[in-house]
DNA sequence: TTTCCTTAGTGATTTCTGTCACAGTTTAGG
DNA sequence: CCTAAACTGTGACAGAAATCACTAAGGAAA
């Protein structure tokens, strides 16, 4: 069902035994464009890698506001997914597919095994924790030291490079995203666009840096 | 030279066999209050566990202002210097010592032995970089939905909980652990304390709420 | 085609925060 | 004891961002 050599080409760090023994006990899941994986509060029984596909994390306040926080693509692992799984912890966190998404799901009663028995095991899920950790201090950067307009050019640039310079995004979701309003993002968009740093559309924006 | 038993009453998830493991191959140093424990760009060559005192761990930006994390006191571990070390990366946040804090060193070359040999350990590391993912998580809701008020009071209630409801700490050492500036934090505290949630002293705060 | 809803643009106003200026008070050090 | 430095309190002002109010344009559906 699962093809280890695949697993091997989409996670490098696995070596042969580890995709063949993950490719046996894993489940695969699509979840299509636009797709909520994962709720604040859910319980996780399962890690989920991401074979193919993007994901969207965000966190929700209390109010309904959301902040968007990072991207997950092939080859990725939500770190939440592992902790809760193994730990048997509610998620915190928000995630949606931006396309769909492809992901394999391992069963929390293997994390034991995998960890002691398979060195590439621990190394992936080291790696996992250690580039999101790096990606929320990123995060923390700029909400603490930065104004709206450097956020917002760090945002562009940042979706930019994951989906293409072409973004179908309204100014309402961007200000979801960063948890601002929709004419404050207006104005700053037009104020970019006057700088060649990208061009406005209805539902899109092309970014030019 | 290192006592097991006492390893094992500060780090619970330890059973004997890990305590004595790790007592035979750590080495202990201690850091003297205000002591910079750990750098921006600074590489490990170990693992920091925090037997006792505090470490306080900060965020610096390009042009030197900082922003408060989180604190680590006995029984908790340096994530991240467990990642870095792993890893053999740079760090990227500053630790000081905020009282006399005695820490574990724990080789890298020990790392692979540890995660692969001792059940205990891989769960002490999960969760302690659960926890300090959580606690970043936290933080980014505070900076992200919530006002400079709000985020005071917060603060207040955190270092109360870890320092105790006698804080030694001037208004501008405040306002850089919150990256503001000093007028605010004077003038919000001092709302404060009309609303009977704190009373100001010279160099120091008793928390109320 | 006409209507309606979503998206976008923009001025006016307000709130929050940061900055400047300065005064008063306590503490440390010579 | 005296002076300098550190800490605190406050008014005035500036700038960023949020909010309100409205207009206009584009696209979808009737």
């Amino acid at each position: 069902m699962n093809d280890s050599e695949e697993l091997q080409k989409i996670f490098p760090k696995f070596d042969a035994k580890l995709a063949a023994f993950v490719a046996s006990i894993s489940e695969r899941k699509t979840f299509y464009e636009g797709e909520i994986m994962m709720k604040t509060g859910q319980y996780f029984k399962a890690a989920m890698l991401i074979i193919s596909g993007k994901v969207k994390l965000y966190r929700e306040s209390d109010d309904g506001s959301e902040f968007f926080m990072y991207f997950l693509e092939g080859g990725n692992a939500c770190a939440l997914s592992m902790i809760c799984a193994t730990r048997n912890q509610a998620s915190e966190i928000m995630a949606t597919a931006v396309e769909e998404t492809e992901v394999l799901m391992i069963p929390i009663r293997y994390m034991d095994e995998l960890m002691t028995q398979h060195k590439g095991w621990y190394y992936f899920v080291l790696e996992t924790y250690r580039s999101r950790f790096e990606e929320l201090l990123v995060v923390i950067d700029n909400i603490a030291f930065k104004n709206m307009d450097e956020r917002l050019e760090w945002y562009l640039k940042q979706q930019a490079a994951k989906l293409g310079k072409q973004l179908s995004l309204t100014h309402q979701q961007i200000a979801n995203d960063l948890s601002s309003s929709r004419e404050v993002i207006s104005r700053l968009l037009k104020k970019m666009e006057k700088n060649q740093m990208v061009v406005l559309h209805r539902n899109s924006i092309e970014v030019l840096i």
